[in-house]
DNA sequence: CATGAATGAGCTTTCATTCAT
DNA sequence: AATGAATGAAAGCTCATTCAT
């Protein structure tokens, strides 16, 4: 399977200054990712916003692509990084509103990277593979946490991959700007899904 | 609120040749969407696929936007209408089965659509008003029938917007193009995790 | 042997008023050509010169080199027609000044686009490799005629590339721009100078 | 006459250090034009190969034409030091043998910048006139010694000329690269050619 | 209705050159 | 002297849209 190209990185500022430019590039194209998206945003905007020239932004990008990609790097790792923690709790419910809290939590603070790397998907390859091989990662890492839980015919992996996507999908679809109190209040109600919906399969009535 | 302006399709054929020639449009831009993606899809690839003249293009629609407007009409028609359908059946899981299986068969059907749609809600704010507008009235629909069932602390609106999320999430994630067997399964595996977590929401245990 | 891949042109015009275009393009590239040559030629000032937009110019051509690849296809052609033909004469010298007037004429004609393709050769490997492939096939064509005349231990290849180069390179080199009776006295000299190295070759002293 | 401006050589390097970087700097420019030509090289190519940085170009050269005038600077010299050597040997063939037995060693030693001055002539003036220059003392200097053996109806110009052309030609078009044996075989070849010529000229036949 | 040539605004990208460190 | 970040003036090229035929 031939893995799309990435959209190389220029080489690594050497000094501190370059390293305050490239970060300051970083900072403007999430702004701009964030206020027009993906396609409407133009290396102009970018510049502008980080109030450097034209040509810097090239200094250190080789193209939007390579911008966006270092976002996606970002948030990436945290996401891999928060699959990866483990599982404590008192009792499942409990474990569960934490696992997806944090998740939540995450998904909301990079929203607009994740919402301008699915928008990329539609369009660039590369993108998209990068987006199915995290979301395999996670799904794959909550099927092993749930495969003990859950271990009747009902597929893990299946299962797994519909708990991460109600979850992905509850918190990108800004129905959760909310105040503190609302967002806790609808984790809970996403932990008690998973919960419920773990034990039921659990019983392994309807397994195929 | 101001709804973003909706891009003007050009008055309707007359003609019989004139209805041809603007389906035969609709359906390359179907191809063309579904290959490259909104951003990367160009009238000349559409108007290619479709063998007809660059210029006539402009007789049918006024811009790239009102094709895909036109695709999405259909799909948002046929979502719905699925969405108001009676929930009937012999117990709560075999009711959510044929319901869920209604959803993903549309969403495989029209999932080029879908992903194109999606995609232009990036940076086109019609289209995202127009995907938010469809997202609701079909939790408002599900809300309303899931209410009887789960009528404790947990906000039915969130309940039915998480659910909605997750197969939606899940059918479009390209997770689900392997053989009816497997579909069929798939479905039923979606049933049971919705029947599960809607009766443990019942039990009120959890509620804020 | 990989040969480099050719500058494609788009798509031939289909209505005479686009041919009619195409071909003031190339009237016009030709003019600039002349003027500062091909690296400083800039697709502007080629559309500006045949009076026609900017995106025209790409309708008929993928860029630079592509026009050039139109002119230099019409040289190429004529170079090797002149090539073909037979050399028939009175004598050895009268032949010669034929054969010899009959390249100088065509040089002249065209040493605009010549010199062009020269400039462009140095940096564009396509180029490079077609003024070889050219050259090679005149030369040949040249050693055919003289090989009867001088067959001794001198390679006819080496004979006839040395003899081509300077008719050539006397032409290309502006040192030709005067009256047409200079120009017919030069081409005599030359053909005196091939004729008498000629006939001293085919005496074959100083073979190696 | 208006001569174009020289490509102004900034300030002589005074220490050793600079000494040393000046001339790592036309090394490297030697071949990254052998490389890609004129047109195609960049600054940034020419200091990655020298190995220092961008900045300290400009010390040393005021541009692009700088580095290369430096260049040519050595070529011409050189070329022009061939050119007044006496002509001394047993007989015309031999004679003319030494001669352009050094100018083929010469001009295949600086190929490279030869065949980059050709290319820069075409679009800077400076470079066309001194290329003009020195073709002109040259062929000058030849037909100041054939002018003895010639003197008949034929401009001494216009014979000196072309066969500085032809041996020009000849060494510059790549058909030379091959081993010492063949390379002296040609230019014996070459030799005979003018030996020829010149003697065929000096009959008179043929003059205007 | 259909055609396809023409337009030109808009964006991307490159690279010579300058300058603070 | 040397460094390498920053600048910004060019070009290049694309493609939606118009319009004469």
């Amino acid at each position: 399977m031939t893995v799309p190209d990435a959209p190389a990185t220029t080489a690594a500022p050497r000094t501190a200054r370059g390293e305050r430019t490239a970060t300051s590039l970083r900072a403007a194209a999430r702004e701009v990712f964030a206020d027009v998206g993906y396609a409407a945003a133009r290396v102009e905007d970018v510049v502008a916003a980080a109030g450097v020239s034209h040509g810097t932004f090239y200094t250190y990008f080789e193209n939007k692509a390579a911008v966006l990609d270092a976002l996606v790097d970002e948030t990436a790792t945290a996401l891999l990084g928060v699959a990866e923690e483990p599982w404590e709790g008192e009792d499942v419910e409990a474990t569960l509103e934490a696992v997806i809290g944090r998740f939540v939590d995450l998904i909301l603070r990079d929203a607009a990277v994740i919402a301008t790397w699915l928008e990329a998907s539609a369009h660039e390859p590369y993108f998209r593979e990068r987006l199915r091989g995290v979301r395999e990662r996670v799904a794959r890492q909550v099927a092993g946490h749930i495969a003990p839980i859950a271990r009747t015919g009902h597929d893990p992996e299946v299962v797994a991959g519909a708990l991460v996507a109600m979850v992905e999908g509850y918190a990108t679809r800004g129905l959760m700007t909310a105040d503190a109190t609302d967002r806790r209040a609808a984790v809970r109600t996403l932990a008690r899904l998973w919960a419920g919906g773990l034990h039921h399969v659990a019983e392994g009535r309807g397994a195929p």
